[in-house]
DNA sequence: TGCCCCAATGCAAGCGCTTACAGCGCGCCG
DNA sequence: CGGCGCGCTGTAAGCGCTTGCATTGGGGCA
């Protein structure tokens, strides 16, 4: 029913080899040969089959981006920027997304649903063990990591620890002692990850100003709402002084604002609230934040599995930069009563 | 490099036509000879060619997902429901989006990018033109459309109206008489799209309350924030005297709630908003909304494509409920001074 | 004991392309 | 004027599976 290229090769008089060779922009075809082939597949609506593409050439033209979560602000904004730059290369986007809910203990990327089936991998804010690495390396296919990475793997990611340094640094110099963190899950120890090198930046910030951070003043909060939220009553049973939090996203910065909330507690009146993001409805409630563009990493990002797959020899590490913008969630402390 | 099919079956003893039959449960293999079957090709870590299964078969196990966006709220947990369905049942998950930023007029939906590459389709709240679908379906595969439908597509949407009803109702059973409603862009003008839906509701409860609904009420905020904001703004200037806002998402609404706010107008004090959607994020701002299960919706869909598939006749629509959740943004109105 | 049938297996022909290699004709150089 | 090289095109061998059909070997039944 549909065409196929043996259509397209009969009706413009020419072999396969010359169609396939024609429509590919391919050297060594006549110009009005070319020419005459792309007339003739037009109008017969040909489409070359995918599957007997990668099946001759052993290209997919596709590649597989490996996310926890879609619906997370910075992991929908990495897979939208991606797509987009993917798809306008005339390559396929394949979603992987782990069901992190179901299991206590992250499930293990398992590399064989990928195998023989991308290009190349793209993989989103997920902190992979060195063996995880191994075994997507052994697909044989380029691999780019956003958000996180080690390994000596290509990455595109913030400046993690500059980015905490500067959102403590600016709680610091409003003039607060007491300055909470929201970090990720307890689970999050690898050295590699984000929220750990923004833990080390919070205390960082924290120890240059000559302030300690005792363990009441780091909870976790799993990087979304609910978990700031909680993680925000946990902190103010624990350290009911804090006057200040720095959370390592805005979800959970906005989630810490709403356990601020259940408490009557004025934001930055009595808690000054900073995050990382730059979450568009972080203005609803004023929130400060570290904005970084998250769409952009996933642009950037797609391009250089691209470039890889080309045979350019790509950068190690793309760092994106991170800026302040202070809203109305922080402010000086209350002078002591 | 990786074991092909021939490898097992040589390791085996056996014809590759056996350990085909054998690997996909197929009846008429001997069953001390499938679990033979099965250890070598573990063993061998043996995963089978998606090009070459599709080629030989026919059949690809890839859905594809139409989407416009997938970084906002309805989009994102509806593709992440089907992605996870899909998933479970072994089905790779293609992501198709539009580039609606850069053209004023949306492009349209070109099937060829789907041929031979799917076996089925999800089409996610993007209302298209009958001809759109029918080129949809030359593509020979079952279509499932999530959050719109016509044209006696399976669908799998909210009952819009009755949404839409209900909110409006909650407003003036609250006192309003002035209720104003931003709708999507000016464009969704199809009958069949969920804005024009919502809006039709907004109408109907307005008259059997008696109320009028000039030109001025309507607002198009395009479903993002920032148009909710913008078009908040315009509905003061032409109606100030408006005490309530029925909004067709809960992304628009919090626009409109930053709108408020730059006027320095209270919520609920001086104008009421109600959204439909049911953000987490809603919260935030005390927005009152009618919710509904994006992600269950496209767990939903992409179960009813899998279905329609294996040759099981769908109900040509599933409607889902909403609730209103009630919270702090909507209010009576202000006693005439 | 002979026959038939069926479960279990193998054989081999594709599926629809890509690509190494061969072939053909022509202009050009010696 | 013959040969060489080059530009263009065709031939055909895969790519790694699925599947219709042929084949084999028992077991049950007459």
């Amino acid at each position: 029913m549909a065409a196929g290229i043996d259509d397209v090769a009969r009706a413009a008089g020419v072999s396969t080899a010359t169609v396939s060779r024609a429509l590919r922009d391919l050297p060594n075809v006549n110009e009005a040969t070319r020419n005459r082939v792309r007339r003739v597949a037009a109008q017969l609506g040909y489409v070359a089959s995918p599957s007997a593409v990668s099946l001759a050439s052993g290209r997919t033209r596709t590649i597989g981006v490996i996310s926890p979560w879609i619906n997370r602000w910075f992991f929908s904004n990495v897979i939208d920027g991606a797509e987009r730059t993917l798809r306008a290369q005339g390559f396929d986007v394949l979603l992987y997304t782990f069901d992190v809910r179901r299991s206590t203990s992250r499930p293990r990327v398992d590399p064989d649903v990928l195998r023989r089936r991308v290009d190349g991998v793209l993989v989103v804010g997920l902190p992979l063990d060195q063996d995880e690495v191994d075994a997507l390396l052994t697909l044989g296919h380029p691999l780019v990591c956003i958000g996180w990475g080690d390994f000596g793997q290509v990455t595109v990611r913030l400046d993690d620890h500059g980015t905490a340094l500067a959102a403590t640094r600016h709680l610091v110099g409003l003039g607060h002692r007491r300055i909470g963190h929201i970090t990720g899950s307890p689970d999050d120890v690898a050295p590699w990850s984000p929220p750990v090198h923004r833990e080390a930046g919070w205390r960082e910030a924290m120890t240059e100003a000559g302030l300690e951070t005792p363990p009441e003043l780091e909870v976790h909060g799993n990087f979304d709402v609910e978990g700031g939220r909680a993680s925000m009553h946990t902190l103010l049973d624990q350290a009911p002084d804090v006057t200040a939090v720095f959370a390592a996203s805005d979800e959970m910065a906005m989630g810490a604002i709403l356990a601020l909330r259940d408490l009557g507690l004025d934001v930055p009146g009595d808690v000054s609230v900073i995050g990382v993001d730059g979450h568009e409805l972080g203005e609803l409630v004023g929130l400060t934040t570290m904005a970084q563009a998250a769409d952009e990493q996933g642009a950037a990002a797609a391009q250089l599995v691209l470039d890889m797959i080309a045979g350019v020899t790509p950068p190690r590490e793309v760092v994106y930069p991170t800026v302040l913008v202070e809203r109305s969630s922080t402010g000086p402390p209350r002078p002591a009563a």
